[in-house]
DNA sequence: GGTATTTGACCTTC
DNA sequence: GAAGGTCAAATACC
């Protein structure tokens, strides 16, 4: 049953890149920046999609070799680790997201460093923080830090993997698709202040792999009716962002699959793609 | 004494 | 086999 949710997902997220691509080719590249609604949708999509396979992950793992692992060896003395067969593999998140700020702190959440690392061919050693809530909530949230190395007074945060812990950071920033700075619900204005001083130069998406065919109909079994929004007016739907450490503001407005779909079949190639 | 950090070892991926 | 990510005992800090 749970093996067959994450397939769909799965599927439903490989659809979403496919798209991604066939709208990469056809939208003008104006219209595709980091900050274009195009952007914004596609990494809320996607982010959907980590958000489900996150939670259906990290419920399993709950119940089983997490708490395990966490009784075994908190406290003890050192324990040979002959047994020790696949405890954990290299995080494939196909979603991140990469900050650049003066300061490592105040982004909102409490992490708690568990190594560092000397990387080849870079000239600072990167560290390796996890939740302080890994244990205590299932949250499978971590980031990592590494000095710039154009600009040392800069760090370079990589996110990976979405907050489980609460549904959202006290400290979130509001953006628009335009690329401003903007209040949350509650109309706190340190939120744009904040987010102007501490995200220097970019927030920079990835997770957008090479898929060629594009198949719409994966996607729209997949993926429920979702709230979507654009931006512009006073109307707000707060929509944590898959990186969980900014949000974007929008109209309320929904969009059904099946209406993306008709605007698609007006394009001649799409049904062979 | 409890908690966080350091750091070398271990493990996975490419 | 190299490089990167994680573990966990030892250590530092409060």
């Amino acid at each position: 049953m749970e093996e067959t949710a994450i397939d769909e997902l799965t599927r439903g997220r490989e659809s979403t890149i496919r798209l991604e691509q066939f709208l990469r080719k056809t939208l003008p590249p104006e219209a595709q920046g980091p900050n274009t609604t195009f952007a914004g949708l596609i990494g809320e999509i996607l982010g959907s999609f980590d958000k489900a396979l996150s939670n259906l992950d990290s419920e399993g793992r709950r119940s089983g070799a997490l708490l395990d692992r966490r009784s075994e060896n908190f406290g003890g003395k050192k324990t040979i680790r002959s047994g020790r067969k696949g405890g954990y593999r290299r995080r494939a998140h196909p979603y991140s997201c990469t900050q650049q700020r003066k300061k490592t702190t105040d982004d909102g959440y409490t992490w708690r460093k568990y190594g560092q690392k000397v990387i080849f061919s870079a000239k600072h050693p990167r560290s390796y923080y996890r939740c302080t809530y890994k244990y205590d909530k299932g949250c499978q949230a971590t980031r990592q830090v590494q000095r710039s190395e154009d600009d040392p007074t800069l760090y370079e945060i990589t996110y990976i993997g979405e907050h489980t812990c609460r549904d959202l950071p006290d400290s979130s920033i509001i953006i628009n698709f335009d690329g401003t700075a903007a209040t949350n619900n509650s109309n706190q204005p340190q939120k744009a202040e904040y987010f102007d001083e501490e995200v220097i130069s970019k927030l920079v998406m990835t997770g957008f792999s090479s898929s060629e065919n594009l198949v719409l109909q994966d996607l729209m079994v997949s993926m429920p009716k979702v709230e979507i929004a654009s931006c512009g007016s006073e109307s707000t739907s707060d929509l944590q962002s898959p990186c969980g450490s900014f949000d974007m503001e929008f109209d309320e407005q929904l969009f059904d699959f099946d209406d993306i779909y008709s605007q698609f079949r007006a394009y001649p190639d799409f049904e062979t793609m």
